[in-house]
DNA sequence: ATATAAATTTAGGTATGCCTAATTATATTT
DNA sequence: AAATATAATTAGGCATACCTAAATTTATAT
């Protein structure tokens, strides 16, 4: 019996608390979700009162397991849903989330079990982000930002922090996609910008903006 | 900015229309629809201010050219659903309703669009239903059902009338889908039940319920 | 420690989509 | 044509998920 709006609110509370490892607030919640704090406060006890999160008055919220179990199962979903428009529909990784918040909330454990085998229980979403199996599970992967790496280091992009369309347009435009190797030549003590090879070929400079967001991992 | 009632109530509208080929009731859409006559009476006039339907108190209602067009568009996306959860994930031709009716009120022309290109531009559902394209317009098929040949004629299995699981069933069961040739070998006159033979091979009955429901054409 | 600012909660209200019970309109019998 | 049955509407309510404004709690600054 989850409704569309507790599913929003579940994932929003496990992508806040996933960003800041506290309690989520009442007010970053009203701004995730675009409500005013005064909802949020009248929903979260709610769905407190129903053991998907433990509240604490003027404090915040976290999620009970029942409700982590919920929140990962839409983010699984969701994450299926892109590779399946990205995969299968030619969708650019920049055009598929909207569609994703959609079809995440069709109920149906069949027809995830069957979109998942369809798509070759794919690991990771069009943006590296892992999907997680039906109980719920993630795999490890040993990835960081290119920012904790330093000069004469050699690592391969395997996902993204940040998700805005900005940034995978920014990606998109300079030809970087998953997969693509990246050596540190120098890093510039002014701006803490990167200067970098693409693939052994391209010689390119990330701000520390970009060196942030991009994930990689040294094989 | 339809909502998902909305378009449930449009969609029953078309439906029932198109059974009975006059105004639709109250009484009809309430059973139709799982809710009572008074919240048909409600919405019905929201709707009619809307300009979606044309709303004759204690007559009836029909879909305005476009009311017609929003019902058209979703039967479209229920269809290149249901094509897709059979020919792509799987199921079968009995499993796919209730996950189309969710999938079908997820909003993005571009997905459907590309969904469509997926599926190669099917003309028809698993169940022989035809697809409008995206203006909503249907192809003309000369099927009948089969109840309207006589004796002597051989024609080829085109479709269903009727789409409960039973009925769905018992022609899985007989092995019987859409494809087939069907000879008409005698008519009962008592029962008005029909023998017949499948693809110049198997002998079979087919009471006069399924004689209805099957869609046939006569090539 | 007190004053001020910021965040949170409470109180009171709204729109949507549904309900039951009562009333009115339409159809069917006799 | 009157009586009865059936269908539709109106009236009054309820739950959900939101809102604003006021009050309260918590954090920050002096």
């Amino acid at each position: 019996m989850s409704s569309l709006t507790e599913e929003n609110y579940l994932k929003a509370i496990y992508k806040l608390h996933e960003k800041s490892g506290n309690m989520v607030s009442t007010s970053a919640l009203a701004e995730e979700l675009n409500v005013s704090a005064a909802s949020v406060t009248d929903f979260v006890k709610k769905i407190a009162a129903k053991k998907l999160i433990s509240y604490e008055k003027s404090k915040g919220v976290v999620l009970t397991d029942k409700g982590r179990l919920i929140a990962i199962n839409i983010i699984r979903k969701h994450r299926l849903w892109e590779v399946w428009l990205v995969n299968k529909l030619e969708f650019k990784w920049d055009e598929v989330h909207d569609i994703a918040e959609q079809l995440e909330h069709v109920v149906s454990e069949e027809l995830i079990a069957q979109l998942d085998k369809h798509l070759g229980f794919p690991k990771a979403d069009p943006h590296g982000d892992l999907i997680p199996d039906a109980k719920g599970n993630f795999a490890k992967t040993g990835s960081k930002p290119l920012s904790e790496y330093g000069k004469g280091d050699t690592v391969t992009i395997v996902g993204v922090a940040e998700h805005s369309n900005s940034f995978l347009q920014y990606l998109t435009k300079k030809n970087l996609t998953l997969g693509n190797e990246i050596k540190i030549e120098a890093i510039e003590e002014f701006d803490n910008s990167f200067h970098v090879k693409i693939n052994n070929k391209l010689q390119m400079q990330f701000s520390k903006e970009v060196v942030k967001n991009l994930l990689v991992v040294k094989l």
